[in-house]
DNA sequence: ATTGAAATCGGCCTAGC
DNA sequence: GCTAGGCCGATTTCAAT
């Protein structure tokens, strides 16, 4: 379990500028080869710090609707699954919860209707309070600053330090504090395999 | 000055969905040469619509600090060039700019001085409130819907139909809703240019 | 059709037991 | 001295223009 380096630092600066860059060009810029760019980009994805590319589309240019910033008041215990819910929604761009149990989630709407479109997704009688306001604007400035890794025991929910293990169960990695965790995971696994 | 079409949509979604998929594969899914799809992506470049690539890194397995959602009142105004200075912060990934003249943005900081990090930015004297709330998560989930293209005229800020026209000045692209309004805008243009 | 980029593979080097 | 991990260079296959 290393943690990520300057050199992955950069390379995820580079691609966050822009994804499409080649290999070789990134390979110039951290002073290594291609191939070993390839294999440190195939490990973030790996350890699920990259979780894939995309296009930054200007939808102010795009004709989809209205755009609004709407915060929702749920009772605390209810604010991830309603989150979650409403992130799935077309019209939905970004949800943010927070942990105070607001919901706060920027959308584009057709026809004024918000309520419709959170009805769609959620069932309006947990909301206690909806606010919704015009957006004139909104803009994405992506960065990264000297972010190391924040990975969580999937056994005991402590900090993985460099001193943890990965190990991938069906096709899924899970990183572990130490070998005991991963062990009892395991085990819990393998019951939990067989039994199904 | 052709809107977007069906195939155009399709070309978006397909690189919302994965940006360093070959264009070959593509060209597969919209029945089009892997050419003929590199003028498409070239032209929604072109018009601004594609801004560009990025890599969509989950920022919950970094550490970069404490996320956090910050409201700001400031005059309505001012909300503008507040919005503008604060997105460019490191520690500010978004912005939103409401009707009314609230500014909101997600950031992440490092110590719990919000404060501090605003005032890096922008006078604190014209913020007449600031509300500060720790996030517990946030999701992005870009999607497209069926988008059209909804341009502005650069000259009168007419709605830009089929029948407009665009114009490259100074390597930058502008669109108009009718000729008249090109050739007034040129004019403007031009005499900056020779005044400058 | 030409140019160039990505994946793959064998071998090398270093660090850590 | 052995193993594991990271990197390189060459090659081949495939993509971009």
């Amino acid at each position: 379990m290393r943690d990520l380096d300057d050199t992955d630092r950069h390379i995820l600066r580079l691609l966050v500028d822009d994804a499409r860059r080649p290999y070789s060009d990134i390979a110039d810029h951290v002073d290594l080869s291609a191939p070993a760019v390839s294999d440190r980009i195939d490990r973030l994805r790996e350890l699920g710090v990259v979780r894939g590319f995309t296009v930054d589309v200007d939808r102010s240019l795009l004709n989809t609707g209205v755009p609004v910033l709407v915060e929702l008041d749920v009772p605390v215990d209810r604010a991830g699954e309603v989150a979650t819910a409403l992130g799935e929604l077309d019209a939905v761009e970004h949800t943010f919860e927070t942990a105070d149990g607001a919901v706060v989630v920027q959308a584009t709407v057709r026809d004024g209707d918000v309520t419709g479109l959170l009805a769609e997704a959620i069932d309006l009688e947990q909301v206690r309070d909806v606010d919704v306001r015009l957006l004139r604007g909104s803009e994405w400035s992506p960065s990264l600053g000297d972010a190391t890794l924040a990975l969580t025991c999937a056994e005991c929910g402590n900090h993985v330090t460099s001193e943890g293990e990965s190990a991938r169960l069906d096709d899924k990695l899970y990183h572990f504090c130490c070998g005991t965790c991963l062990a009892n995971f395991e085990d819990r696994f393998e019951r939990l395999q067989s039994g199904a």
